[in-house]
DNA sequence: GCGATCAGCT
DNA sequence: CACAGCTGATCGC
């Protein structure tokens, strides 16, 4: 649970995540994610009234973010002041001081978190430096190293502070399974009950939030049905979730809830009371989190805890090993926790996150900005000689070579200055987001058709915010809505895609491809391990695959990191095919590189 | 009557 | 295996 109080120090004039006491004097506010934690008198008269009475305060945050917040009626007087802002995008933001006219630029931008629909990350930069508050997350490791907007001419950017969820921030935690593993666990547990009979059906205990979202999809689309929940209005427009829930109660997946859910559970009965309860053979399946130590071996992600009735490993939220990469890598002056873990205190925690910061000033004057040539001479040595891990490189080596003729894809799109001169921000407009179509903009946002949307609301209003006895007919027409609509529909979304909202999705899911930034590409630690002949050890950085890097990550866990950044860029490792450069190839490549020549072409 | 806070529960 | 959030009691305005 979060404990952020609202304010970072560098930039007190907005407040993220909570809304009443100090923060109601904010210029901005900002909403990480739609969790209850996070929203902190978001609908308290007092902000009603400081609202009505500003002409510029206003509240941005995901499109997701934005269509999950208004989906509930207490929410809706927020609509003409939520600015919707896309991932990844650059923003400029003007902090007006009413009273004085007073004005601070700042510019913003968003970063999927991989907490639950909408969650996002704020990356502010302005004049008193870059900041990172990450709300809540969930992020695999190595997953910073491919996020361009921490980065900067081709190395991480220069952060000041990082504002982090470290609710598993203690070794205790030290890592949770990923989520592709958790989720396939409980497919196979799910197929293995429901294939039993038609009168076997499975209850999923999750807790009253978003975030199994990509759970439910899964499920859904592996054994082609709809899972059961007490309200879609939250999903109105979001197809690719809305087509695998439903609230007709006659399915064999069940996430739905009643006050005495597990009393009903117990007896063998659905929260939803589908059927007499006498021939069902209910499985509950209660996701939770859980994690492992440093020498554990994570197998059993479903344990059995009673008849019937098993916990599966789920977590909204980053292991104690992935936010470690996660600082480590971006190597803030100072960090701060959003959380106390459970069991620990505010002091542990942050000597802790202390470990992790900069150790001496950078120094940037002797960077010298060789992370494009490090990529592309491996690159072109991989061309002759591809790696021995398939897994490994493949992957991430195929979308560079054929970005090579080009500059890299995302980076092509930009002005080398865009930093710099972001665009700014838009007034706010009601459902209309900033400089783009809603199907340029938003996997999520996109109504396929206007009239079903307002269909659809008419007939799920009466179930908002209504947590009493079960309305039939609302139950009939919101299936009778997606009868209209068809069965669960084609590909299936992923796990990323209920997470963030990319802005080169389009809407047949042809997602383009993730490429990793290029820091990416010399790993998680690279710039503070220079260990020259260890081509294993540079590949395992590179695959950013959970099993490889946590073996390595473990057995390094408590060394300090090494104290010298200074080694040449080219002492990268080598695949054995290849030489070391001479120091006369060395000035050749710097002129090609002063030139702008491609350097992948050998000499 | 409403909001804030906390304990208890799942 | 510990998240997120609901309910009810209590207190204050």
């Amino acid at each position: 649970m979060s404990s952020f109080a609202g304010r970072m120090k560098e930039y007190p004039n907005i407040s993220l995540d909570c809304f009443d006491r100090d923060n109601l004097h904010a210029r901005a506010y900002f909403l990480s994610h739609c969790h209850k934690d996070h929203m902190r008198g978001i609908k308290g008269p007092k902000l009603k009234r400081r609202l009505r009475s500003s002409s510029r305060v206003k509240l941005y945050c995901s499109p997701v973010s934005k269509e999950l917040l208004l989906s509930s009626r207490k929410h809706l007087f927020w609509e003409q002041y939520i600015v919707p802002l896309e991932l990844e995008s650059p923003t400029q933001i003007s902090l007006v001081d009413e009273a004085s006219g007073e004005s601070e630029e700042l510019v913003v931008t968003l970063l999927p978190a991989g907490h639950c629909p909408g969650s996002v990350m704020f990356l502010f930069e302005g004049r008193r430096g870059n900041v990172l508050y990450t709300g809540d997350f969930r992020l695999a490791l190595g997953d910073v190293a491919r996020m361009e907007h921490l980065h900067s001419g081709g190395r991480v950017k220069d952060i000041q502070s990082v504002y982090v969820d470290s609710t598993f921030f203690d070794p205790r935690f030290y890592q949770i399974p990923s989520r592709e593993t958790c989720v396939s666990a409980i497919v196979r547990l799910v197929g293995d009950w429901i294939a039993r009979s038609a009168l076997h059906v499975v209850w999923l205990n999750c807790k009253a939030a978003y975030g199994y979202e990509y759970l439910f999809t899964r499920l859904g689309q592996e054994f082609n049905t709809r899972v059961h929940v007490d309200n879609l209005l939250m999903f109105r427009r979001m197809p690719e979730i809305l087509s695998y829930v439903t609230c007709e109660r006659r399915t064999q997946i069940h996430a739905c809830r009643h006050r005495k859910s597990q009393q009903y559970v117990h007896g063998n009965r659905l929260p939803c009371a589908c059927g007499t309860g006498a021939d069902l053979r209910v499985l509950s399946i209660k996701p939770s989190t859980m994690w492992f130590g440093e020498r554990t071996h994570a197998s059993d992600v479903v344990i059995k805890s009673g008849n019937d009735a098993f916990r599966a490993c789920f977590s909204f939220h980053s292991s104690y090993c992935e936010v470690k990469d996660f600082l480590s890598y971006l190597q803030p002056v100072q960090v701060f926790p959003n959380v106390v873990p459970m069991g620990s205190t505010l002091a542990e925690v942050t000597r802790m996150l202390r470990m992790t910061c900069r150790k001496r000033p950078r120094d940037d004057l002797a960077y010298k900005p060789l992370g494009l040539l490090k990529r592309r001479r491996r690159l072109a040595t991989l061309t002759t000689a591809p790696p021995d891990d398939p897994d490994s490189d493949d992957d991430l080596f195929d979308g560079l070579a054929a970005a090579l003729p080009k500059k890299l894809p995302r980076t092509s799109r930009h002005h080398p200055d865009e930093h710099r001169a972001p665009r700014a921000a838009p007034q706010a407009t009601p459902h209309t987001a900033p400089h783009a179509t809603p199907e340029e903009n938003s996997l999520w946002l996109v109504a396929r058709d206007r009239s079903d949307i307002n269909n659809f609301m008419d007939c799920t209003e009466s179930n908002d915010d209504d947590d009493s006895e079960e309305d039939e007919q609302s139950d009939r027409d919101q299936t009778k809505w997606l009868g209209q609509r068809g069965s669960p529909c084609g590909e299936p979304p992923k796990w990323e895609d209920f997470f963030t909202v990319d802005s080169q999705n389009n809407l047949n899911g042809q997602r383009q491809a993730r490429r990793p930034f290029s820091p990416a590409l010399s790993g998680p630690s690279s710039e503070r391990e220079d260990d020259d002949d260890d081509v294993a050890d540079f590949s395992l950085s590179l695959s950013a695959s959970d099993h490889s890097w946590q073996k390595r990550d473990a057995s390094e866990a408590d060394e300090p990191p090494p104290s010298s950044q200074s080694s040449s860029d080219f002492d990268v490792a080598c695949t054995p095919d290849s030489k070391r450069p001479t120091p006369e190839q060395l000035a050749r490549l710097y002129r090609k590189l002063a030139d702008g020549d491609d350097l992948s072409c050998p000499d």
